[in-house]
DNA sequence: GGAAAAATGTGTATCGGTCTACGGAGTTGC
DNA sequence: GCAACTCCGTAGACCGATACACATTTTTCC
C-alpha cells in the first residue's frame, strides 16, 4: 500500500518552467490574450498538455474571473428545472464557463444563505430560477454580479428576465375548457409566504383565470383554492373545491404537480376523469404525458428558456448593461384529462 | 438613475481596521482558532456585523479550505437525487460547508469535465452519485480530495461508499412476485456503455433477478431486456419482453422510470395491470405512489443516504483516512400494480 | 537608413485570505 | 527574584493566478 503522497498540483509556474518561459506568457496563452507569437503559443500549449495542467479557479477568481455561472433554484428534482439546465449547459458548453447549482429551499432565509454562498464563491453570473427574495434584494445583487431572473414577471433595469407568458398560457387552458362547455371551473393557486407577490407567476395565472371567467360572464362561478403548487397542495385544493355544491365540472391547477394531486383526490373520491370532472395543469412535465395520467397542460419550452438565460448571462459578462426581457410563448397540449362536461 | 458604482466588497482588512486589530486576529476569530481573548472575539465580531463582512471563498480556498462540498450527478430532475440532496443539505446545515451541484451528463467525457470543474474549484469534498467513470479514476481523485461514492457496489480503501443493498431489494421484489404465483417473470436492465460494469448497480439487480429465478427452478423462464433505466428504455424493453410467446405474466423493471415505460407499453398494448401483467419497479419515486400509477416498488431511503454522505465527508475532511462502507436496507412497497396471475 | 510604431516577452505588484514565526505581557514555580 | 511557561496579538510570507508597466525586438514607413 502506497502512502497517501498527496502530490502537489501542477501550477502555472510549473508550466512556465517546463516551457522555459515566464508565468505571464503562460497566462496570456491560457486567456488568449494579445501579444503571443504562434511559436510561443505552440510551445506553451505543449507544456500544458505534457504536464496536464488545469488552471485553479480559486486563484483566477481572486484576480480575474472564476469562469463559473451560479444557478439558484428552490430544489432539484423539479422536472421543469432539469429542462432549463439542459438548455443552459448546452449554451455554456461552447464557452469556458461552468454552471454550478445550489438549492435555496423554500424559505426566504435559506434562499438568502444560498445566494450569499454563490456570491462568496465569486461566480461571474447568477441565474435565479423563480426566486423568493424581494426585488430590491435581487437588484442589489445584480449591481455587483450579472444576473438573470427566470420565472418572475417583475422587470428591472438592473437585471435581465426570462418568463413564460403566463397570461397566454392560462388563457389557452381557460379558453379550451370553456370551449368544451365548462362553466363551473375551479382554480388552484399558490399562496406565497411573503411580500407583494403581484409580480409572481402564480398570481398571474390566478388573475388570468379570474379575468377569463369574468369575460365570459362567469364571475359568479369563480372558485379559487389557495394552497400550493405541490402535489399535496393540489390534493387539498381539490378537496376544497369538490366540497362546493354544485361541484365544479373542471379544475385548472396552476402546475402539473398540483394537477397530479387533483387527479389523486378525484381518484379517491371515486370520480372519473374526464367523465365527472376535467383536470388541466401547467408545465407539461414529463409525467403528464404518461398514458395513465394523460394530463391536458401547457407546454413552456424550458430548454429554450435555459439557453436564453445562458446567452444573456454571457452577454452581460461581456459588458452589456442594458436590460433584456425575454418572453416565451407557451402552447396547449390537449390530452385525455379534459372533455366536455356531462350535460 | 445612479451610476453602476460597483462598490468594493468588504474585506478582512476593512474589518481589521474598523476594529483596530490585525488581519491575523480577525482571521483567528473567524476560524475559531486558538489564542483569542473574549474581549478580542467580541470586538471583532461586532466589527464584522457592523460592516456586514463575509469571507470570500476564493481567497480562503487558495490557502486553506473553500468550505464547499461538490456533488456530481448525472442530471438534476431525478426525484431520488432530490432526496439525497435533502439529506445532505440537512447534514451540512450545522457546519460551515455549502453544497454545490454539477451535472455530469450521461457521457463519460462530459462527466469527466464536470468532475474536473469541481476539482478546479477546490472543493473540500466530493459526493459522486452513481458516477460513470472507472474505479481507478475515482481513486485518483480520492487521493487528493475526500470522496464519497453513492450507488456503486465496488469498494475501495481510497474512498467511502454508500449503497442501497440492491441484492436485498431485488430479492424482495422477486420473492413477492413468486409468492403471488408468477413464473414467467421478465426483467429490464440498464446496459452500461463502458468497462466492467460488474460492480454497478444495474448489474447487481439483474444478477439477483437471475439468481432468484434459478433458485426457484425457473432458469428456463429467464428473460432479460437490456435497454436502459429511462422511461424509453422501459417502454422498449417491455415491447421486447411482450413479444415472447408465451408472454411473461410479470415484469420487474430495474427502476421506477423504466417501470413507467412498462406501464405505458402495457397501456398501449391494451393489456390491463395487474390483470394481464403485473409490473414492479425500484426506487419508490414520488410518482409511483400516485393512484393512477400505483406501482409496487422498492423504497430506499434517499434522505438517510444523503445525510450519511454528508457525515462521512465531514469526517474525512477532519482527517479520517480509513474507508467506510455504508449500506442501507431497502423495503418493499406493495401497491396495485402487482397481483396473482390469472390461472 | 533611421525614426516611429507594432509586436512580443518579462518582472512584479496584487487579489483576500491563512498560517507560521515571533515578540511582549502575565503567571507559575522554586 | 528570576527562569520557564502560557497566553495573546502582530508581522509578513505565501497560495496561484492576472494584469500593468516596461524592455526588447521586429516591422513599417518615409
Amino acid at each position: 500500500m502506497v502512502a497517501p503522497a498527496r502530490r502537489r498540483r501542477v501550477t502555472i509556474s510549473d508550466v512556465a518552467k517546463h516551457a522555459g518561459v515566464s508565468k505571464a506568457a503562460v497566462s496570456k496563452v491560457i486567456r488568449n490574450d494579445y501579444g503571443v507569437s504562434d511559436a510561443m503559443r505552440e510551445r506553451v500549449k505543449r507544456a500544458i498538455d505534457e504536464l496536464g495542467y488545469r488552471p485553479q479557479a480559486a486563484a483566477r477568481a481572486l484576480r480575474g474571473r472564476a469562469f463559473t455561472i451560479g444557478v439558484l433554484m428552490r430544489h432539484i428534482g423539479i422536472p421543469f428545472y432539469a429542462e432549463i439546465m439542459t438548455g443552459l449547459v448546452d449554451q455554456l458548453t461552447e464557452s469556458d464557463y461552468q454552471a454550478i447549482m445550489i438549492q435555496g429551499g423554500t424559505r426566504d432565509q435559506t434562499e438568502k444563505r444560498a445566494l450569499d454562498a454563490l456570491i462568496d464563491r465569486q461566480v461571474d453570473g447568477i441565474l435565479m430560477i423563480a426566486p423568493l427574495v424581494g426585488r430590491t434584494q435581487i437588484e442589489q445583487v445584480a449591481r455587483e454580479i450579472p444576473t438573470v431572473v427566470l420565472g418572475r414577471h417583475d422587470r428591472s433595469p438592473a437585471y435581465d428576465s426570462i418568463v413564460d407568458d403566463d397570461r397566454v398560457g392560462s388563457e389557452l387552458v381557460m379558453d379550451h375548457l370553456i370551449a368544451l362547455g365548462h362553466r363551473r371551473i375551479g382554480h388552484i393557486t399558490f399562496q406565497q409566504e411573503h411580500g407583494r407577490a403581484a409580480d409572481q407567476m402564480p398570481r398571474i395565472r390566478a388573475e388570468t383565470y379570474e379575468r377569463v371567467m369574468r369575460d365570459h360572464g362567469l364571475a359568479g362561478e369563480i372558485a379559487v383554492a389557495a394552497t400550493s403548487y405541490s402535489e399535496e397542495g393540489g390534493y387539498d385544493g381539490a378537496l376544497e373545491l369538490l366540497s362546493r355544491s354544485p361541484r365544479p365540472t373542471a379544475i385548472f391547477a396552476g402546475s402539473d404537480q398540483a394537477a397530479l394531486g387533483v387527479l389523486a383526490a378525484l381518484h379517491e373520491a371515486g370520480l372519473s376523469v374526464p367523465g365527472d370532472v376535467s383536470a388541466a395543469g401547467y408545465d407539461n412535465t414529463r409525467v403528464a404525458a404518461h398514458p395513465n395520467i394523460a394530463l391536458t397542460t401547457v407546454n413552456q419550452d424550458g430548454v429554450v428558456m435555459g439557453s436564453a438565460a445562458g446567452r444573456l448571462l454571457l452577454e452581460r459578462i461581456e459588458g452589456r448593461t442594458s436590460a433584456v426581457h425575454f418572453s416565451v410563448i407557451p402552447s396547449l397540449v390537449v390530452r385525455g384529462s379534459t372533455a366536455s362536461p356531462r350535460s
